[in-house]
DNA sequence: AATGAGCGA
């Protein structure tokens, strides 16, 4: 390999003081074309390209340089040492060098933290998992799906196709109450008619399950794609629940971004209002009042 | 900005 002057200029791009430095006339058209040989199988690589040296004589430079000990040089021990294991799985049958890197096929099965089916984490204390909210100000940005705060919209939930099925609502079997105890024995978890479960228990009167216009809470300044099982679980954590209903407009199906929650007790129902009213949720800030009574 | 659907005897 010889190098001169002049073909280190020509090997690194021009620098602007270099142009014509040594006021030679610019001939390199004259010269045979640069060739690149190799690497060969022993990564070898060969440059050869032609100048003209300063004494106006055609010149020939051979660079030869060592590829792929380069590259080798620059792996790491824990690489070097992958190199030499046995090929397994789909590859074992792949007639291929050394370097391979196969596409598997392997099916591989994703955790899913809430898998359909799965049960839900149950719910806590009333108002627990709201209890920092609501005093140190709004936080915006809760994830309807997963729950999580702050990370993510509702809408771009990682999990958003494997939300649970919406629920209805909370018809538990109420073990103390005289009349369904009477009506279905004594046995627990024995059937309970709608007409006879909690929710119905506070208030005399027949009528409770289709109509609770008790402890009547409107929210207002809903996302449109909040539905009646968000705001289920959203307010529940307070108290039983005796219904909720979001408003749709009748002709497009959309949310019209306000919507009622009916609380068994009236406690519940002023403390889910003074927690949740001014309640970062999906991307809006909740407006939560007493609702005035429905006008027929 | 905003106060609900249905409902048949």
């Amino acid at each position: 390999m010889s190098l001169d002057k002049s073909s280190l200029n020509q090997t690194k791009p021009l620098r602007w003081g270099e142009l014509d430095e040594d006021d030679g006339e610019d001939l390199d058209f004259l010269l045979p074309p640069k060739q690149v040989i190799g690497p060969d199988e022993n990564g070898i690589k060969k440059v050869i390209e032609y100048k003209f040296n300063d004494d106006g004589n055609k010149v020939k430079i051979t660079t030869t340089t060592r590829v792929r000990k380069l590259a080798k040089a620059r792996l790491s021990k824990r690489a070097m040492e992958r190199r030499n294991w046995a090929k397994f799985g789909d590859a074992v049958h792949e007639d291929v060098g050394s370097r391979l890197t196969m596409v598997s096929t392997e099916e591989i099965l994703l955790e899913r933290p809430r898998a359909p089916g799965t049960k839900v984490e149950e719910t806590k204390m009333p108002g627990d998992n709201l209890a920092q909210l609501g005093k140190a100000g709004a936080v915006l940005m809760v994830c309807r799906t997963c729950g999580k705060k702050g990370d993510h919209w509702t809408s771009r939930c990682p999990y958003k196709d494997l939300a649970p099925q919406p629920e209805g609502f909370i018809d538990k079997p109420a073990a103390a109450e005289p009349v369904a105890t009477a009506a279905a024995g004594a046995t627990k978890g024995a059937y309970v008619p709608p007409s006879m479960r909690a929710g119905a228990e506070r208030t005399v009167g027949s009528d409770m399950r289709r109509r609770n216009e008790e402890n009547s809470v409107r929210v207002t300044n809903l996302s449109e794609d909040t539905r009646e099982p968000d705001l289920l679980e959203l307010f529940r954590t307070f108290g039983p629940v005796s219904r909720v209903y979001v408003a749709i407009d009748q002709k497009t199906g959309v949310s019209r971004g306000f919507g009622f929650v009916n609380f068994v007790n009236k406690e519940d129902a002023e403390r889910a209002i003074n927690k949740l009213n001014g309640y970062g949720y999906d991307n809006l800030i909740l407006r939560v009042e007493w609702a005035t009574p429905r006008s027929n």
